[in-house]
DNA sequence: TTCGATGTTCGGCGAACATCGAACAAGTTA
DNA sequence: TAACTTGTTCGATGTTCGCCGAACATCGAA
């Protein structure tokens, strides 16, 4: 992640974020990061491959969902969960209350 | 469409609602829909052939996001706005506010 | 400087998808 | 009955997607 490109609020397009949440992994990734803390991605316990999470993560990032953040080597994600409020009021909230009987749970590591 | 397939209220998934609506073309037919008013196919003016319109309203269908009746040989087409309000409270309002901006336009012949 | 930890990118695979034209089925109408 | 209208289904084609392992890049620590 050289460049971490990130739309700005204003570009953020409707069906990349819902394409984005159409996955249920991707879904739940959202979920474990909807209460607004920064997780590192080494935290994240999904059932696929460091590859996969890998490919997961920049799709989220690409579509506007999350902000990723660098530190030394390692990386840092969290919801931009005011942008979507104000670029589509209402949306994530409706989303995640009905969105954990779909998603692929998503955990943390033991602390 | 001999068995038209309809998922009960209870039975609509929200990843594939959202895959649903992550194509611009149906966006844009639902955005068409959101006036509540039921639609015959062949008022529909959408940029692409008749089969693959067929193919992108049994996709909403599957979904649950429409409902089709038959009448005769013609086919109306109703969106189920209660329904996935019930499912999913405040999602499709939502969702009508913003997506104008990126659905491709489907609109009505000949008015 | 060498090693380990952390992510990214690449190549490849099978599955799913979007699209079209053509053929088909089922009613309506002449 | 024959012709027309309406929508579905069938191949075929090219694209995208999700997934993995392997190779690579980067940084911090020993």
């Amino acid at each position: 992640m050289r460049n971490p490109e990130h739309p700005d609020t204003g570009d953020i397009v409707l069906t990349k974020v819902l394409s984005a949440l159409a996955d249920p992994l991707r879904l739940g990734l959202v979920c474990l990061l909807a209460d607004g803390r920064e997780r590192q991605w080494g935290e994240l316990d999904a059932p696929v491959s460091k590859s996969t999470l890998s490919h997961h993560l920049k799709t989220l990032r690409g579509a506007g969902v999350t902000r990723t953040r660098e530190e030394g080597t390692r990386c840092y994600v969290h919801l931009r969960a005011d942008d979507l409020e104000s670029r589509f009021p209402g949306l994530l909230g409706a989303l995640m209350s009905a969105a954990p009987d779909d998603a692929t749970p998503v955990t943390l590591k033991r602390p």
